[in-house]
This record gives structure tokens, C-alpha cells and sequence, in this order.
DNA sequence: GTCGGAAAAG
DNA sequence: CTTTTCCGAC
């Protein structure tokens, strides 16, 4: 009883906030949206469903429906009215040397998140859960 | 489709 | 630094 109201679940795990999870919005100079931050936006509403989903089975795969819309959603963020699947899909392949995806090979728009060294939290900024890296 | 080098942009 | 653009290779 007399526990604060509308704080939401705590973090689980003794968790720390490092580096890239944290690189939001609201980083000091001039940061923007990061892709994996948009596909995670995406993964999280369910009127994407069709597009971009999580893959039942592997945590922390996920398959790309539609790469076309995708794409077109993430130009549009971005403000890259020529952005492709093409061009997303090279941005992503920057993120296996990252260490923040990899590929699912042999499985067609399938990708996986590291969760091997991913920790689930609830980022009070924005309200959503996230993936932070575990320290 | 997927990979990754290279150059360029912000 | 991350991402965009272009592209040859498989």
C-alpha cells in the first residue's frame, strides 16, 4: 500500500544504462534516430504486424514481411524519399561488425538481435520497452 | 537475396 | 561516428 501510482515496472536485473541504448533522441548534440531504434519502434506496434514481426521460436529474430514498406517507412523518418530495401539492408549489415544484429542465414528478410548480450528494460523516456546492452 | 568495399553525406 | 548511395561478386 501507499505505493506511487503510474510508475511503471522497474527494470529487471540490476540494470545499468550504457552506451547504445541510450543513444536516443535525447543525446547531447545533434544525434538522430537509429535504425535499429526504428526497427525496434516497429517490432513494438501491432499495426506493423504485417510488415515487420517477430519470429516465433528465437527470441530476438525477427522477419521483414514487406521490404519495400519498410524501407519506405524508414525513408520517410529519415527523410529519404529514395531509400530502398537494398539500401536499409546494407545499413543493417553494418550492425553484425557492431555487434547488434546478425543474419539469420538461409531464412529470407530474417534478422536477429544479439540477445546474448542484450538485457529487456523499460526506458522511461519513451515509454516502450528496449534492448540495452548488459554490462 | 545477401555480402561487404568504397566514397560521400550529415 | 552512423547511414546513404552505388555496385561488383557470389
Amino acid at each position: 500500500m501507499g505505493q506511487p501510482l503510474g510508475s511503471e515496472e522497474v527494470p529487471r536485473g540490476g540494470v545499468a544504462f550504457p552506451d547504445w541504448a541510450y543513444k536516443a533522441e535525447s543525446s547531447p548534440g545533434s544525434r538522430q534516430i537509429q535504425l535499429w531504434h526504428f526497427i525496434l519502434e516497429l517490432l513494438q506496434k501491432e499495426e506493423f504486424r504485417h510488415v515487420i514481426a517477430w519470429q516465433q521460436g528465437e527470441y530476438g529474430e525477427f522477419v521483414i514481411k514487406d521490404p519495400d514498406e519498410v524501407a519506405r517507412l524508414w525513408g520517410r523518418r529519415k527523410c529519404k524519399p529514395q531509400m530502398n530495401y537494398d539500401k536499409l539492408s546494407r545499413a543493417l549489415r553494418y550492425y553484425y561488425n557492431k555487434r547488434i544484429l546478425h543474419k539469420t542465414k538461409g531464412k529470407r528478410f530474417t534478422y536477429k538481435f544479439n540477445f546474448s548480450k542484450l538485457i529487456i528494460v523499460n526506458c522511461p523516456l519513451w515509454g516502450v520497452r528496449l534492448w540495452i546492452r548488459e554490462k
